[in-house]
DNA sequence: CAAACAGGTCACCAGGTCAT
DNA sequence: ATGACCTGGTGACCTGTTTG
């Protein structure tokens, strides 16, 4: 069922702020308004200000306009980059790996998880983000959760719910987990290293990015990846060495290394790829590996930033890079920089990440590209953002860095080089972080200065926030999780990397981004000041995003079961309880539609898309367009049954829809 | 006709003032004055001095300045929040929705109205958010409703309008249950009892929110609401008991029961959905969902609410618990204690809205992904085409709302609260005057500057705009009707629901507004204060409530007498009772009124649209087309019928709808 | 040819400004 | 202090193009 609705997106979720997902944009699934926002923003960092919360802005539905810098770094986070672009459609395969990614991801990250999750320290340490609440979850949960269910939990998480259910489900399944994921993606930020593990899994979804590949996933991968310098970004990149943690651990190992190779990064995917799927087991296809990439894309949160990470070891996906690296910058920025730096624009943010490092670089990737972005020449800027910064934001990113890199790192130390960590702290903070910590309680104390920031509006309801604190964890995240990526764009991207990589890609334009934003200047103050909270606040709200979700799952029905879930699930965490439990089975239940769907799917979108094409026909007509219009319309709205219908034995709906339809029709 | 004025508000009247609505703003739809007011007063509380009439006065057009408390107390009660805002435009599905929620709406209240009308106090009750008269309906009216009345009546209150009616109905309808959450939410809210009552209602209405989509309407939900104690504000909010009776009472059903539920109310809605469609009817499948979807969208009022109910359950939105919250805190403060205490700000008055429903759900969620769809064709535009019709079509819908509201609302019985009466009256007016507003002409202005990019984009927005303005109106609508929610807003929305959950995130920083507002004071004051709605507080919920207000407002014709009327009813508040009552039968006549109109309105629609779509061509092609069209038709023939069907059964009317849709189509 | 995304368009709204 | 008006920006929808 439920399914079906967006084509495009399969039921994803926008990785960014948790709506449901309109398409896989520059890299990543996101909203139509994430997709424009990133559009404009990409070229205009100019247009962005500091973030008032260091950075750690949640990000989810309601208050994703409150922060366009947090909002922008989440997309970088998630690995949206203008390269990451691709056209045309995504073949069904793609879909498939995404699925499959997002599955073993999970479990990937469900083990990570356990494993890791304690590892680092926090485990999960998704909190992070979450600001507050967040973290304890995802981490916590994973770790605790049993094996199993930790994958299940992860993919959850990542995928969040769903990743495609149907699909998964078992990996979804799971269940519940899901909303942690967000929540671990927070962490992840944070810590990434639970997160990392997570990531892992998640990374995966970071990943990779794209999902897609679209083309080329793979192509994508690289090119980016190597051309640009930026990768290092890291510049500041250096953090990476946190950021290294992230992740990969696993993967990542090879963190380290960043620079060149990035292209295998990508390939991470591979990696995940070579999992076993789960689900994809019985697709005979699978088409293995070529999938994957998307693993970054999987989730939100993640993919970039993670990436970074491993980028930062190896390369991680020019997008990848940029991403990290803006995203880097931009936390900075927020954070630190206060004031000046802010991406350097010209280069892109992103640069390069490139860092790849062949295997592991997924992880690694992540970090540093961060930065560095743009590096390359711009380097510098995140730095400088990150400098600035301030402070608070790195001791958030630490944070973040810390924490993953223990739970990654712990190993890997990533070294120092990187001070990936830092970027990818940032970015991480930044992202993760968020809320969290900082956040929520900034929140609090920030109440006060405010500040500026304030001023805006905000100050108020800074305070507000407050209170979240609890609240928040939730959802959010879990939406997120449950796209997947499809292809993953992200490797696409990464073939466009190329360009990046020669500049960031973009870099151009693109890029541009420099995270420097203005933002940083301020940043500071700001951000304490900010303190408000604002606009994470919400962020956090995550419980939103959840429900969001679930909607979006809904999609199915069964989706909201998760929502609620979800809902839980976030509850949970933060407050425990709450929530409640109960999502789980739903999920399941849904799952199994879901997977069941998906099947279909394929086939289904062929229904559906007869109705639009039929429009399309109308179109001839001409005038007709208009009319065409409305039937789309129509027939969306038919659509949405047909929607479900998709995965679902698409005709079937559709019939329905039609039928209905054409009874009215022919009735007519 | 009419209407149509505004574009945006589509013939909405300010649901604080009554004034002809400029737009949705913060959550709800209101004048430029009411808007700025909340966009002020949010954040200084401090500024609003005490109610002299123990919160009590009612606020109108002619009055709205006379009292700042009482003023604000009103913005919260229809949901509004900073963080219910809401950007960009709006989505054909979610206009769609509305009517036909409206429809839908229409058709239960009247059912309900007949039936129930009695029961409940007021029956209907959807005056609450009007303000005052909200509550009643719902819960009550549930509860001895006989189930499809009585799910319809809640729809009609809830939702307002109707959340959308058709979908659900089923699950909806069944009940609430769903809702639930939402109650849970409102309970959130805590009380949300009272609050809930009212809210319900008015919450409906409020809650709701958003319209549009937007995202989110949800958004607003719940983040407030958990976050902030001031859920409870309630403090007063105890108050509650009266509003309580508003609505929800199915589920809220409890309508006494202040606290809590309110949820449900939203929920509601859901029951809203599980109508049956009136053209839909016909479709077996009901993708209704699909189209539902918005719900949240739907109304204002609803959706959200719905949605939240999912959420809310949890969590409620954050807004709608603020705003809930807010809500009753004013109220409580205002009536009860007159001065003392206020809101809580933080809390969302709403709450959620949640109300899932499991079941349902699907609805549910389809709508929200309906919207999505889209189509894959793309044709999606014909949107435009669509919009023709337009304003007859707006027109009517709003005569529906009108009418179902005021079916509904009759009873209402507000509570005290609010005298909804008042409101209507206001509202009456308000829509259709609408006219709109400024808004267009301005953009002429604009021009210039436009920073960079922007400028561009922007200037020539508004220049459409402009011209738009008549467009607007029109065709949105009409369109709207054609359209499809693809994905949807709603699910979306939804899913953030969770977050929300969380809490509200953001809310924080939103929020500010503390109702305690100094008035207050109070303890609430705190809370919420910093709490600050903040932020959050946004989000979301909020303006999912809103929505439901609109609704609300629908006040539409009627209205205007009423204002004056709102003098007396206020009045009557005072007293008691009032409320209810007879608003039965003046609805009916006014339906009667409406119906006529609209039924002329109606025609020249379907032809419109017909004409549209009809694309013959379309035919040809397709069928789809032809569906779609249809769909558009029998939409907007729904709407049309539907209003006027309302009194009737509204199974009946949906048919005919239906039929009338298919007729033209037919004819096509 | 159809699917699906980058981009562009433009409906709409938050906020700021300023006359009242 | 209010609210009409304007500015900036968001995002739903479309269009154009690429890709399966």
């Amino acid at each position: 069922m439920m399914n079906q609705d967006n084509p495009y997106a399969m039921n994803q979720t926008c990785k960014v702020c948790g709506e449901p997902a309109a398409g896989f944009h520059f890299g990543a699934f996101t909203c139509e308004g994430c997709k424009s926002f990133f559009g404009r923003s990409y070229n205009n960092l100019s247009s962005i200000s500091d973030c008032k919360n260091n950075g750690e802005c949640i990000i989810n539905k309601k208050n994703r306009t409150a922060c366009k810098a947090c909002r922008l770094k989440k997309c970088l986070m998630v690995g949206m980059s203008k390269s990451g672009s691709r056209y045309g459609r995504r073949s069904n395969w793609f879909k498939i790996h995404c699925l499959l990614q997002e599955q073993q991801q999970q479990a990937v990250a469900a083990m990570a998880a356990h494993h890791n999750s304690q590892q680092a320290g926090g485990g999960g340490a998704p909190g992070g983000s979450g600001g507050a609440g967040g973290m304890p979850n995802g981490v916590k949960a994973m770790s605790g959760v049993p094996p199993p269910a930790a994958a299940a939990a992860a993919l959850g998480m990542l995928g969040h719910p769903g990743g495609y259910p149907g699909l998964y489900a078992a990996a979804t399944a799971g269940g519940g987990g899901v909303r942690s994921k967000e929540e671990l993606m927070m962490l992840g930020l944070e810590s990434a290293g639970d997160y990392g593990a997570l990531k892992h899994p998640v990374v995966a979804s970071p990943s990779v990015s794209s999902p897609d590949s679209h083309n080329s996933d793979s192509s994508v991968e690289v090119s980016a990846v190597r051309g640009n310098p930026l990768l290092h970004l890291g510049g500041k990149s250096s953090a990476g060495g946190a950021g290294g943690g992230g992740g990969d651990g696993s993967q990542a190992s090879g963190g380290g290394a960043v620079p060149g190779r990035p292209p295998q990064l990508r390939k991470d995917l591979s990696p995940f790829l070579p999992l076993p799927f789960p689900g994809l087991g019985s697709m005979p296809v699978m088409p293995p590996p070529a999938f994957l990439p998307p693993s970054h894309l999987l989730f939100p949160g993640y993919h970039p930033a993670l990436y970074s990470h491993h980028q930062g070891l190896l390369k991680p996906t020019p997008e990848q890079q940029q991403a990290a690296v803006a995203a880097a910058a931009v936390q900075h920025l927020f954070n630190s920089s206060g004031a000046g730096q802010r991406f350097a624009p010209g280069t892109s943010p992103f640069g390069n990440h490139q860092q790849h490092q062949p295997p592991p670089q997924q992880h690694l990737k992540e970090e540093e590209q961060p930065a560095p972005t743009r590096s390359p020449s711009g380097h510098a800027n995140n730095n400088h953002l990150l400098t600035n910064g301030g402070a608070a934001d790195e001791l958030t990113k630490r944070f973040y860095l810390d924490a993953v890199l223990k739970s990654q790192r712990h190993s890997p130390p990533a070294t120092t080089k990187l001070p990936p960590h830092s970027k990818q702290d940032y970015s991480i903070s930044a992202l993760v972080t968020p809320n969290s910590e900082s956040g929520r309680e900034r929140v609090k104390s920030r109440q006060s200065n405010g500040q500026n920031d304030e001023d805006e509006e905000d100050d108020e309801v800074r305070t507000e926030q407050i209170r979240d604190g609890a609240e928040e964890d939730e959802e959010e995240e879990d939406l997120v999780v449950s796209m997947t990526p499809p292809h993953s764009p992200a490797h696409h991207q990464e073939p466009e990397t190329p360009a990046q990589v020669g500049i960031h890609p973009s870099p151009g334009q693109d890029d541009p981004i420099d995270l420097s934003m203005k933002t940083t200047g301020s940043s500071l103050s700001s951000k304490s000041s900010s303190p408000d909270m604002d606009p994470e606040p919400e962020n956090f709200s995550e419980g939103e995003k959840i429900e969001a979700e679930d909607e979006a799952y809904e999609e199915n029905d069964k989706e909201e079961d998760e929502e609620e879930e979800d809902l839980k699930i976030t509850t949970e965490e933060d407050q425990p309880e709450e929530h409640e439990k109960e999502p789980e089975e739903e999920q399941e239940q849904e799952d199994s539609e879901k997977t069941v769907k998906q099947a279909p799917l394929l086939n289904n979108n062929n229904s559906i898309s007869n109705n639009n094409n039929n429009n399309s026909i109308l179109s001839d007509s001409e005038a007709s367009e208009t009319i065409k219009r409305k039937l789309d319309e129509l027939i969306e709205a038919s659509s949405e049954n047909g929607k479900r219908l998709r995965l679902e034995s698409p005709a079937t709906t559709v019939k329905v829809a039609t039928s209905n339809a054409l009874d009215l029709t022919t009735k007519v």
